[in-house]
RNA sequence: GCCCCCAUAGCCCAAUCGGAAGAGGCAGCUGAUUUAAAAUCAGCACAGUCUGGGUUCGAAUCCCAGUGGGGGCACCA
């Protein structure tokens, strides 16, 4: 069983030979004959003029990280399919490959090396490149761009200043997420539990101006678009998407503020509630502590309070300060809010467990309602009234909130609605009064995306004492990285590094051309990837950002495929940056990936591989061991495309056994090309045919690994025909494995590609036709009818296909098994009949 | 706490519309071939579909409740 003592790990044959060996399957002798081969006829370059219709089929581009590994092999194993399929089909279509090639990676290992942090990038793509050209994707070559070039991020500039002419890049001061290890900002996305998404260090807050895209102005379209991708997406890709944007409907309402003894006078103060059903169960309103709002509003004779209380807050971890747990807190503010319809004073407290960056930062406390409110109030000794009659027992007694449905209580304006209809009265009542209105809320921020680091698109911009903010001019771009700054220079000092390189930084004003300084920050490599779809179409073209002629041509893409990491990140900023891209006029579609499918990961024992675990498998030597082909076939075989793989779970070298026993079949055909199959034995046809018409309809509902268990009968029924059958002259023979070749060359093109030229026809089988089914075959003339009494299995008749329910049921009721049964069940009741494979009688 | 997905043989997994529970593979066993082994070939066995209800002539499939596993969001008002 180990994989050394595989015997399809067969060293190279030495070239020439192969015509001798034909007998012998020799994995390394097939990819050393058909490798260069694709290469120089450009197999797989997907032409512009070309009018046949078009498919996108798009991987996600990878990050150059050394070299590839087993989970890039499962991907593009998996997303090869797809686009090997249509071009069988007869379309003309587009798989590009190229490299997201800035990132933080390379410029810590550029600090580590003392080296430029191009180096170790463009090392790692090239080693990537010929990996990739080994693995036989079928990926056009003459398209293949990187990020991290000038020609591309030029546009990737070119694109920020489009968005910051509309206003969709701005500068704001705001505490923002610190990573500490990373000396870099990170956008909510690459925060989780608290914690740097890439190093797992606990990010810290930092109050910093920093650049935005206003991702929140699309909220709503990036939500109610998704109804579009609905069941062409993976649903829980939507569901995490929906839940990521977090929409909430309800009302804003306006508290206004009791003048303090001092007299002075103080703006109203509007809060986001869900529930304004509950606006008569509230007892008091409590603002964030860490918002201005609460300066504003304490009085003199508290101020002492709220500080110490904040000081005190200082010391608490976000973690903790989340944990369920924790006791409420706070301090009040010595004033009071107006409630908006009755009147009452309602005392305004601070508190941590309001969120100073959602809604307004103030809530209105109803404790009877909210658990989160009724432990406040408990723990401040605040009233409880309960305005909701749920049927549930006393929340004052209980401590347990009742937020669920029922009839409005004590709330005169509504008193009686159940709680859709008092929500809506509620908002009617706020409108009337001028004191609130509906209101939405989401839970996404604005997109973060400066960094203080390096390896990144320059964002263009100079600042320029006169003039302010003032963009680089398209003509001046691209803003290029110095590139004097290598190692050393580039660690993370809590500022960009190319802060640094003052000759860089000093510019002047394109404006006022008075001196001024370039914006030292670069973009999150996010924003590289949320156009390179668009780029594919024209990576050459130096005179706009994409070919937009192409793009009606091409776009959006047919079959996107990735891993689910990216289920927010990626997909959401791409999805919107095709938006803002179709407002910009330059594209008529506004989703940019029709359908998308998840494959899972690859494990080995159970376990995601890993370096600390020791369970890694290294790709090069599996590809060593059992070829290109086997280690394709296992991937696609595994399991549904979605699954995760488990290495420990599979079996390379059977997939490497079950392709020596497809290509000895293309040995043993001894007809001639062109030989008419219907001249040949009509069992095999059958088969052959009826497997064609399954692996379209597997291709079109992506079960992938059912494809190859179907090549697997059929390749069994081949070898059957060929020793016990009419052997391998007969035509359908020649059909047959013809046709396996053509479905292996979904998933393993060089064995297929060399069945394709040993059964003497001109290659590329990549490129051939797919077979026609022929319907006449698919239809028996006589099928198996199954024949219950109430459900049950009771007796077996070979019938017509096409015979009448009528004929069928006399047959199966005069079957004596039958006669037996219904006499016992006491006479037949009804009959069931789904001619022509099932009658059920019902008896009794 | 809220939301999404999943559960079929020792293991990975199939099963159009609700119509015979089993296609394919791995591991296992038997045999042929072989001096022997490998490779190859032929064959065998193993579950009643997580549990409990319901709908139906008929449920792996639909509905409800639960258990177990995976994932997302979460002091978001």
């Amino acid at each position: 069983m180990s994989n050394a003592s595989d015997s399809a790990a067969t060293p190279a044959a030495p070239s020439g030979q192969h015509e001798q060996q034909h007998d012998q399957y020799d994995v390394a002798a097939i990819e050393a004959r058909w490798l260069p081969y694709w290469e120089q006829e450009g197999t797989f370059v997907a032409a512009e003029d070309d009018e046949r219709e078009r498919k996108y089929v798009l991987d996600m581009f990878p990050y150059p990280s050394g070299d590839l590994h087993m989970g890039h092999a499962e991907a593009f194993a998996i997303g090869d399919v797809p686009a090997r399929y249509a071009r069988l089909r007869g379309y003309n279509v587009l798989h590009p490959i190229g490299w997201d090639s800035f990132g933080l990676p390379a410029e810590n290992a550029a600090i580590k090396n003392d080296a430029h942090p191009a180096e170790w990038t463009y090392r790692n793509i090239d080693t990537q490149a010929s990996s990739f050209k080994r693995y036989a994707i079928s990926a056009d070559w003459t398209r293949r761009l990187h990020t991290s070039d000038e020609a591309y991020y030029r546009w990737t500039q070119w694109l920020f200043l489009q968005f910051h002419q509309r206003g969709l890049a701005y500068r704001k001061d705001s505490p923002v997420n610190w990573c500490p290890k990373d000396q870099t900002v990170l956008a909510n996305e690459q925060v989780v539990d608290g914690a740097c998404e890439r190093c797992g260090t606990e990010v810290t807050k930092k109050s910093l101006n920093q650049w935005y895209f206003a991702i929140t102005e699309y909220a709503d379209r990036l939500l109610d678009d998704m109804d579009q991708l609905s069941g062409r997406w993976p649903e829980r890709v939507l569901a995490m998407q929906r839940n990521w944007i977090g929409r909430s409907t309800g009302a804003s309402v306006r508290y206004t503020i009791e003048p303090a003894a001092d007299g002075a006078d103080v703006e109203p103060v509007e809060v986001f509630t869900t529930r304004p059903d509950t606006l008569y169960g509230v007892t008091f309103m409590v603002v964030a502590a860490d918002a201005e709002l609460a300066e504003q509003l304490v009085t003199d004779q508290h101020r002492g309070e709220l500080e110490a209380y904040r000081e005190q807050l200082g010391s608490v971890s976000d973690i903790e300060r989340q944990s369920a747990e924790r006791e409420r807190t706070g301090v009040f503010l010595g004033r009071h809010a107006i409630h908006p319809l009755t009147g009452e004073r309602l005392p305004v407290w601070a508190s941590d467990y309001v969120l100073a960056d959602y809604g307004t930062g103030a809530v209105m406390g109803v404790p009877a309602h909210d658990q989160r409110d009724l432990e406040f109030a408990r723990a401040m000794g605040l009233d409880v009234r309960v305005v909701v009659d749920t049927g549930e027992d006393d929340p004052v007694e209980t401590g347990v909130a009742t937020a669920g449905e029922g009839a409005a209580i004590n709330s005169p304006a509504w008193e009686g609605r159940d709680k859709a209809a008092a929500i809506e009265r509620a908002v009617e009542v706020l409108a009337e009064q001028h004191v609130g209105e509906a209101t939405v809320n989401y839970r996404l921020r604005d997109w973060l995306l400066s960094r203080q680091r390096f390896w990144g698109a320059p964002i263009p911009i100079v600042h320029c004492e006169t003039c302010g903010e003032v963009p680089v001019p398209e003509d001046q771009l691209p803003v290029q990285l110095p590139d004097d700054l290598r190692g050393e220079q580039l660690s993370p000092k809590g500022r960009s590094p190319l802060a640094a390189a003052e000759s860089w930084v000093r510019t002047s004003c394109p404006s006022c051309g008075g001196a001024a300084e370039r914006d030292t920050d670069t973009m999150d490599t996010f924003v590289d990837s949320s156009w390179y779809f668009l780029r594919f179409l024209s990576p050459h073209d130096d005179s706009q950002v994409f070919d937009v002629e192409a793009a009606k041509r091409w776009m959006p893409v047919d079959q996107y495929v990735g891993g689910v990491e990216h289920a927010i990140l990626h997909l959401l900023y791409a999805r919107f940056f095709t938006k803002v891209i179709h407002d910009l006029g330059l594209i008529d579609f506004d989703e940019p990936f029709s359908a998308l499918m998840n494959q899972g990961q690859v494990l080995n024992g159970g376990r995601a591989m890993s370096k600390s675990l020791g369970n890694g498998v290294d790709l090069g030597e599996q590809l060593d061991a059992y070829g290109v082909d086997a280690v394709r076939l296992t991937m696609v075989f595994a399991s549904p495309p979605e699954d995760d793989v488990d290495w420990a779970d599979v079996s390379p070298s059977g997939s490497a056994k079950f392709l020596a026993r497809a290509w000895r079949l293309a040995q043993d055909v001894s007809s001639a090309v062109g030989v008419d199959p219907a001249d040949g034995v009509a069992g095999l046809r059958a088969t052959t045919h009826r497997t064609v018409a399954e692996v379209e309809q597997l291709v079109e509902a992506q079960k992938f690994n059912v494809i190859i268990a179907r090549l697997m009968e059929l390749v069994n029924a081949i070898r059957k025909e060929i020793d016990a059958g009419a052997g391998g002259a007969d035509p359908a023979v020649r059909e047959a494995t013809e046709i396996t070749a053509q479905i292996l060359s979904l998933v393993s093109p060089y064995t297929a590609e060399d069945m394709w030229a040993v059964l003497g026809r001109e290659p590329s089988v990549a490129n051939s036709s797919w077979p026609v089914v022929e319907e006449t075959l698919l239809v028996d003339d006589t099928v198996t009818a199954v024949v219950q009494v109430k459900g049950k299995l009771r007796d077996k008749l070979a019938v017509p296909a096409d015979i009448s329910a009528e004929d069928l049921e006399a047959k199966a009721l005069a079957l004596p098994k039958i006669q037996k049964y219904v006499d016992e069940g006491g006479g037949v009741r009804k009959v069931i009949v789904r001619e022509p494979k099932l009658v059920n009688v019902v008896t009794g």
